[in-house]
DNA sequence: GGCTTTTTGGCCGGTTTCAGTCAATAGTTT
DNA sequence: AAACTATTGACTGAAACCGGCCAAAAAGCC
């Protein structure tokens, strides 16, 4: 009876996220000191963390299910900006294909709730978008790396060959005046049959990404159409790409922030 | 810089799930009011929501995001002690196709932290699984099907012609005396090429399925070896099962809970 | 440069929550 | 049946949080 209980509360935290004390007092109908109780087991338990007035789900939880966002730190305004850009490049109805990485991530951040059909072999991007109706969705599968929660390997590039898109938006590791670069081989090897599948490539990149050179070459420039960068590229490093025939787009990092103001937020009360 | 920082809160409580007022002080060095004031206007944008102590993630991202684990109401408790028993079918270093469904996904969690190879088309379950390093996962593509995250279809059944797994693990819509039934065709053709490539099929089902007819027939029973129920299934249906050849598993309600217990967790500190 | 508007930080009264204690109840063992 | 333990619910002082207010600082405008 009493794990009955936890583990309802359990659920119930786990499936809001978070649940104020009093919830879950009306959750099972118990004392609010047992409620406690409760909460303070099922903390040392570790599977949640307590807060004032209530618990959240835990790091056990949180720590390791999006553990490919975590390291989204350097330069994320930047890859912001160049997520939205590249999406106003999509018209609706478009079919596109969605590389891993935390780039691409932004443009399916931009692209949520627009009528498209994305496929995708990143297990982020898949997460972000199935829920939305709007959209459709074809997973590309794969052997899953832990790290960045991408699909790779022989049965990505077998379910590659069976499918063609009109826009690739893709990532990269480093880019160099010969090309790109990226760190992976198996993730060379699928990007290369992504592209395969793309009538257009689109790469998006921040600026930290040029004058890297990881550890395995992609393609030439040649092989990509358009480039979507911010605006911390060097001329030089412009220059050098515009050259090379690829169209380049300069994200604007004053992207509109739609965000409530906050005398808006006070007086629409 | 307003909105800039208003970001950065964002993107903290969105990456912890919640974060306390006095982190996001700290994490942007401003007063608490000021904090105060951001969750306000974040609040009425909608994207968060205010707790006592801090704020958590809102609706848009928690209710949208794990769509499809949100009805998996009916017989939980009787699903997860399935999942437990089920998983003490499996031996370190087997490799098993898990498929789609509230109950498989039991299975999986039951999973977490063995040496397995898990095969499977399930989005929540490539979630779960995909930051374990000791699991290796192995993501079938497809069509995703928005309202339970599964991939399906063509591209699904390619994927799974080129795979060999040792046991299936498989839930169902409805069982009745001459077989097994699911709603979707789409799902059962998926289905039935996971049959195919498995040596075993384990059917995963809870008592409520019983007697249940949906639209269209999987299999017959002869095509599964085991079937893992909860103690809530009938005699009658028990020596159907038996009779047809299945090896009938009933998994104890009463499965060891692993929580830590109060007073151990009170003496713990 | 001066003025207005916006944003920020500190403070206070009121409310809620927390941790700990204790008695009562329910369940178990002898 | 009695004794014992585990669990629960209520209470209390202390601490934390909230909303609102006002003054100072910063930013924008003329």
């Amino acid at each position: 009876m009493l794990e009955t209980r936890r583990q309802t509360l359990l659920d119930l935290i786990q499936k809001r996220g978070f649940a104020a004390l009093e919830d879950l007092v009306a959750a099972v109908g118990v004392s609010e000191s047992t409620i406690r109780r409760d909460l303070e087991a099922l903390e040392q338990g570790g599977v949640i963390r307590r807060t004032h007035g209530g618990a959240v789900v835990g790091a056990e939880t949180r720590e390791l299910m999006p553990a490919f966002e975590d390291r989204a730190d350097t330069a994320i305004a930047e890859k912001r900006s160049i997520g939205r850009f590249a999406a106003s490049l999509v018209q609706d109805g478009d079919t596109v294909l969605l590389d891993g990485g935390t780039t691409t991530l932004e443009v399916a951040k931009a692209l949520v709730g627009r009528t498209v059909q994305v496929v995708t072999n990143s297990l982020p991007i898949a997460q972000l978008l199935a829920p939305h109706k709007d959209t459709d969705l074809i997973l590309i599968g794969g052997f899953v790396y832990p790290r960045t929660g991408v699909a790779l390997g022989p049965i990505a590039i077998g379910c590659l060959e069976k499918i063609r898109v009109h826009t690739l938006f893709m990532g990269a590791g480093g880019i160099m005046a010969d090309g790109i670069y990226n760190s992976n081989l198996l993730l060379v090897e699928t990007e290369q049959a992504m592209m395969k599948s793309a009538h257009q490539v689109v790469l998006v990149a921040d600026h930290t990404k040029f004058g890297k050179q990881a550890l395995t070459k992609l393609c030439g420039l040649e092989k990509i159409q358009h480039l979507v960068v911010d605006e911390g590229v060097s001329p030089e490093d412009r220059r050098q790409i515009e050259n090379a025939g690829v169209l380049l787009h300069v994200a604007p990092s004053d992207v509109k922030p739609r965000l409530v103001q906050p005398e808006e937020a006070r007086n629409s009360q």
